[in-house]
DNA sequence: AAATAGTTTAACCAGATGGTCAAAAGTAAA
DNA sequence: TTTACTTTTGACCATCTGGTTAAACTATTT
């Protein structure tokens, strides 16, 4: 009942996810679905009862892992410097073994802005920047980082690790044709990214 | 011949434009473009062969006005400085009118990268950079913008442009929950993308 | 072993979808 | 007006798609 259930919801899961993550959720076909997780299509309809449901399930736990990436960082004790260059290095480093993430996520908010709204409407920004405060009131104030221009701020910061990754096709390419690889610009990425903002606040 | 002809076929270009550009390929319907543009579902194909025709003719057209919003920067005599202003400040108002291209391009690529691969190995990068160095070189060398850390420095100035569009849903729902609107931000970011970029470079 | 309950499958369905086709309608020249 | 041509339409089609259902299978309990 457990053993073996537990085993074909998650073979399910994962297939879905795949599959999802790679054409999207228009895209995606409950057959092919079903094909990857070597399974009959009526069993994906026993354990998620719609297409939609499935993909739900998928989308939050996908977008969970994105956002909890932002969250351990306001907790470690590093200087607002230390967290950027954590952040913009581990971030990438997450993305980087799921290259496709960004694209889906930024893909399918668009086709259900809702979804994202309720999201973000159960967070607490305000005491966000507090906490952000009481941890860095010289560093923000130094680096003119108020709370009016935060929200320009860490755009940039997310801007700076994800675009590459939304961007993948264009940048690989380009890339390519320098004789370089777009593995290699990630890895410059990570340093890059953390020294330019890094730079541009300190001016 | 040559009057109603061209009306009928831009009716549905411009149609099809608005769907793909909302529902994406996959997404779309044959029927809702034809809607759309008012006429019969088998005048798309007596025009347009097939559905992958119809979006191949739009997607290049898009593609290429995007693109090509990057080329006269070069051309202006300014100082690097002012090109960066300029280039941002252009190109946030282009998406200002047209705020879903950049996820519709973004999301297209990777379901056939190879289409953005051939457009790109058509650019002839060395001629680029060299014309960039021969107006800038003093400039270049100053803010420490070499030939193998242009694409590090090119993705970042497209992607402080591009990515709040990208990321639209989740910013405006930030900005929303914070008491102002994306359109504000936007206005803002025009000055701040510019600004941070400089800093950044002046070091 | 029989009963019970959960799991998996094959066959099937209704509606949607991209696409075709022949005929009707429109247009311009002879 | 007739002829020749292009444009537009409605009816139609094969295929695909998400979803249903009833029966078969499996394992556990009594």
């Amino acid at each position: 009942m457990t053993e073996n259930d537990k085993q074909t919801e998650e073979k399910i899961f994962e297939a879905a996810t795949d599959v999802f993550i790679e054409k999207g959720m228009d895209g995606a076909r409950m057959q092919d679905i079903a094909d990857h997780a070597g399974i009959n299509k009526s069993l994906l309809h026993y354990y998620y009862r719609t297409k939609d449901h499935l993909f739900n399930a998928v989308f939050e736990k996908i977008a969970g892992q994105m956002f909890k990436k932002f969250a351990p960082v306001l907790d470690e004790n590093l200087s607002l410097e230390d967290k950027i260059r954590f952040f913009i290095r581990e971030h990438i480093a997450f993305m980087q073994k799921n290259p496709r993430l960004p694209s889906f996520i930024l893909n399918e908010i668009h086709r259900n802005p809702e979804r994202i709204r309720k999201l973000i409407q159960s967070i607490d920004i305000n005491k966000l920047w507090t906490t952000l405060e009481a941890q860095h009131k010289e560093e923000l104030k130094r680096y003119n980082i108020t709370k009016e221009n935060l929200p320009q701020f860490m755009t940039t910061v997310a801007g700076m690790s994800v675009f590459p990754f939304a961007a993948k096709p264009i940048i690989a390419s380009i890339m390519e044709k320098m004789g370089y690889n777009f593995d290699e610009y990630i890895e410059e990425r990570k340093e890059y990214a953390a020294d330019f903002i890094i730079n541009a606040i300190k001016k």
